[in-house]
DNA sequence: GCACAATAGTCGTACAGTACGACTAATAGC
DNA sequence: GCTATTAGTCGTACTGTACGACTATTGTGC
């Protein structure tokens, strides 16, 4: 009595959400469908992504990567598991599950377009609630689960670091959380809270512009690719 | 030009940790692989899970609730998606990647086997290594994930009130605190903590013992089924 | 050289949240 | 009553942060 392997599987897909900040805003990177016969949502915006090719990825996580350095040609980017989608409805081709990544890029280095003459990829600011409203699939629900899981990380972890190119002042990295976050936060404090938590490190060079040169620092190597704050019931020392 | 749709697709499957506390230790889920020809991994213990049915199963979390009420009996339980794992080795009859979802149950009145004469599920404390490290497929891993995710939680959010049966008293909701961090915390801190993150409410009702009686809580309505302690980074009001 | 603008970085204080042990409160059993 | 037992509170010390005001260091214009 040997088990059937079932005949009919998912259509299984990649999809990531790739964030960037550009001019002063987090942008995240889409790409517009193509328009071919029988293609869904021909011509719309939507996430990157596409099949897991049983061939040559290895892994979900090789798909994300291949697919986040054809896009952006960025290869050591910060890459988490945001989660999975799966249904009998939200592809029109049939039941489908795609497995979600949320990446964050930094410097302004990064290709938008892969090759063709026609714009095929730009990035959107977040705020644009215009185009993220009308995205292909449900792209529109990744795109804000993607959203909470880093304004919620942003409050408690280093994940900001990721946005912001090496070296950088912590005045940057300030303005990189405010950015996510939507909000000024005092300097003081942003410094201390950054400083004991040793998730950067001084590089010991300064950059200076037109006033007194800023201290610029590094992701520290200790420490893991996303450092926590501390945390409560934590019993005293 | 129609695109071809893949004909390799992964073999898909969902996977559930289940966790309760029986005996006065966390405790998971594990269900015996069955012996057949061509079977992998029989005989061995496993999270609770299997092929997606494409027929049967609207969405992934419907797959999942519908294989927790299969083994427990539990029709409204705490589920919550964990991530997915796929690879093209995880599994020896091929590509496959799994969904993995962590539910929460209380009270004891679960039936841990299915039906058979043979003991064919039951409960394993966390804490015992010996079967965790011998868990068919990858669920070593998924497994060490889940309870990585409910012990980083149990630090900031209400998720243990579901670890308990309603109604409850604070100092049994204390003692499921104290079981998921395997250490004891401070009684006042931790009421005064509750209490104000508004997470539960009070039933009017008290149960005596042989002592004086402790009034009896309920999971908040108005709360979400997840509520988070204050954060960080706030701005003073 | 010297005022001035501009940005970097620090200091001191107030305050929120909590960790902690010791305290009071209410019940059952004797 | 008295005692054991568990429920619940009080007061204090302490940690971490929010905040505005302060000092420090550069370039620029005169």
């Amino acid at each position: 009595m040997t088990p059937p392997l079932p005949a009919k599987r998912p259509l299984t897909t990649v999809d990531i959400a790739i964030f960037s900040i550009r001019d002063g805003r987090l942008c995240v990177l889409l790409v517009k469908r193509p328009s071919g016969k029988d293609e869904p949502y021909p011509g719309r915006w939507a996430l990157p992504g596409g099949f897991v090719d049983l061939e040559n990825d290895k892994s979900l996580e090789d798909c994300a990567v291949r697919k986040l350095r054809e896009k952006t040609g960025v290869a050591s980017p910060y890459l988490e598991q945001l989660g999975s989608w799966g249904d009998a409805k939200r592809d029109p081709r049939g039941w489908s599950a795609t497995h979600v990544y949320l990446a964050l890029i930094a410097g302004p280095e990064v290709k938008p377009e892969a090759g063709g003459n026609a714009p095929e990829a730009d990035w959107f600011p977040v705020a644009d609630s215009g185009v993220a409203g009308r995205l292909a699939f449900d792209h529109k629900d990744l795109l804000a689960a993607a959203l909470a899981r880093i304004r919620a990380k942003v409050e408690y972890t280093s994940l900001p670091v990721h946005l912001v190119d090496e070296p950088f002042t912590l005045t940057e990295l300030q303005r990189a959380y405010e950015i996510v976050m939507g909000r000024p936060v005092n300097k003081a404090a942003f410094r201390k809270r950054i400083l004991d938590a040793g998730i950067v490190e001084s590089t010991g060079e300064f950059r200076g512009g037109q006033a007194r040169p800023a201290e610029l620092f590094r992701h520290a190597r200790a420490a893991e690719r996303l450092a926590y704050f501390p945390r409560t019931f934590s019993p005293r020392p």
